[in-house]
DNA sequence: AGGTTATCTGCAATCGTTATCAGTAACGAT
DNA sequence: ATCGTTACTGATAACGATTGCAGATAACCT
């Protein structure tokens, strides 16, 4: 079932074949499609790649695909795909040595990579870029990441929303559960409930602030041990969705009612946010929307060949009020602790 | 920078490089290794693919990728796949003309399908078996699925256990959001369904059951229309997660108290399903380990050849209780229109 | 019919790698 | 010194498609 039996078949040259499947008009169009179906021919994608030095497929590399955030960016991606491309996807699962090893498989399997990096500092983007390859960031960079298109939003813009939001509600016992600070996120989050805080003048205390994984158990363990330092916190900013998560388990086991014994605003939006009680109120962007913007400028990148210039967005990033903040209360001055169950 | 490039700058043959590749000990080794690292050579998978006819990527084809029961089941496949293979990733949106033209791309870059069918009706599978690509099924089956191997969980049976703890309870009322009949999961539950309240001896009533799509507006939908009726039910039986947190939302709408004036089971667990309150009573399973038992199978298949015969595997499913059901009260009679905020 | 274009066709080279096969060098044993 | 064995090497033919080139066929015009 390659293009030379159905040559044979038809008694004319492979090339006839080959240019019939390119669209140009042939003598025998009748006799050549008859023999395609009878003989269930199907190009050899191998065979083509080699030829033409392009693939059709583009990686999409995210550090955790349970993620609704990356998997809303994964959608989003595959939405705005063109044509005949085809989305090949990396899940590192917050593992370091498995994104690095993917990395290095994909050189010639794909025709770009759009990516998530774990941290600021790898040299996988460079790599690339070495072979050729375009890439495009979502939602991190790594410390070159100028050199390359990206689709970002203003992390720090976002935390000092959050942290401005409980501090105009009355609160300056502001604790924050970061994410890991080698990442952009992780760093431009924590930089902006820093800035938020001197701006009004609080001072940051060290024990409010954990660095904790962007996981739910990370998310969990930051909580319990806020609440179990000498003086717990009146409100919480947590920076991003599973962490968010962990801490509400943490908040259930240990019994302590939100909002009035402590205030919680989450970083991402979670499909469920108004299920849970109280609603959780977050900063939210559009992670969608993120996705079909670097699939976007990737196909940008690869129609307009290697000397594209560099483009960075910006996705808008914005409040939304629910019910899980309130201004702080006498009853929160209980200790948390007599109230475990 | 291929092979011949290589080849000249050390001063041997092409074939003494490929050796080099493959592991063979070769001469001049240390020479090799310089020269591969000075001229950053990386060898073209795509003549790899053409001559050996393997591309060492496994796609998997998922309905819905924002759907958290599917992202584990990537998750739990790209955790147990092997070596240096990788995932190609096809999210057809629920879209069967997006499902169908992805499947017909596939052929010639991937070394097997693993996949959740959008519909039992489709020719896809046998497409492919017919130009000898392994198939692994997971979740979901086509009508000639017999023929693969696949990965399922006893549908209809965790369908009676969640109908079953609804009649225990005393509830006679009991409704049913299904999916679409024309899905493995849609039918097998809508039957485990029926099948229970017939060993009980309850009759099944249309207004009852509302077929939907899988989706959470369909949900929001269908719960409107149950609690809209004539004579509402005490409780519902709702087919899948999407679904679920749907109808919660349509609750919450419409002020209707759960599990007091309603009880509400779902199917699939969520990862906040703790988090609101009451806490979500679901029939579930390991997506996680669905999608690791299909990568065993995959593997298996691609390593034994075309020969290997089909497997069926099923997954365990189980009632986890929490507090969304409670026995039918009084109460309940108040009409829920009255209550609409 | 003859001449001139306009279309279409087949040959063969090419993409980068691996497998085959025949061949050479090194070495110890006789 | 010869032979046999082992260990490596190089030339070359695939894998299946695309494409430039030159030649063949058809179409058109006078």
């Amino acid at each position: 079932m390659t293009i030379t039996d159905v040559a044979k078949h038809v008694g004319v040259s492979v090339a006839t074949i080959s240019r019939y499947l390119s669209g140009f008009t042939v003598r025998n169009e009748e006799k050549i499609r008859q023999a395609i179906s009878e003989l269930n021919y199907r190009p050899s994608a191998a065979a083509r790649n080699l030829k033409s030095g392009r693939t059709g497929i583009i990686a999409i590399v995210v550090p955790d695909i349970t993620n609704p955030f990356f998997a809303s960016i994964v959608e989003g991606a595959e939405g705005s795909i063109s044509g005949d491309r085809m989305i090949l996807l990396v899940n590192s699962g917050n593992s370091r040595e498995r994104e690095e090893k993917a990395l290095s498989q994909l050189f010639g399997r794909v025709d770009g990579v759009i990516m998530a990096p774990l941290t600021e500092d790898e040299q996988g983007p460079s790599f690339f870029s070495q072979f050729g390859l375009p890439i495009v960031f979502v939602d991190r960079v790594t410390k070159d990441g100028e050199k390359f298109s990206s689709v970002l939003t203003d992390n720090a813009k976002g935390a000092q929303i959050a942290t401005d939001y409980l501090i105009n509600q009355g609160h300056s016992k502001i604790a924050m559960i970061a994410g890991p600070l080698t990442t952009t996120p992780g760093k431009k989050r924590a930089d902006g409930y820093k800035a938020a805080l001197k701006k009004s003048g609080i001072s940051a205390i060290p024990e409010y602030f954990v660095e904790s994984d962007f996981s739910q158990s990370g998310g969990y363990a930051a909580m319990c041990a806020l609440i179990d330092g000498a003086e717990p916190p009146t409100a919480v900013f947590v920076a991003n969705n599973l962490m968010t998560m962990g801490a509400l388990h943490a908040l259930r086991d240990r019994g302590v009612n939100v909002p009035s014994q402590l205030s919680i605003i989450g970083f991402d939006d979670l499909e469920y946010a108004e299920l849970i009680v109280p609603p959780l109120t977050v900063i939210a962007r559009d992670a969608r929307l993120q996705g079909s913007q670097a699939m976007d400028l990737m196909l940008k990148h690869l129609n307009n060949g290697a000397e594209t210039q560099p483009e960075h967005s910006m996705v808008d990033i914005h409040l939304v009020e629910r019910g899980s903040c309130a201004s702080p209360r006498e009853s929160q001055k209980i200790r948390f602790n007599t109230m475990h169950h």
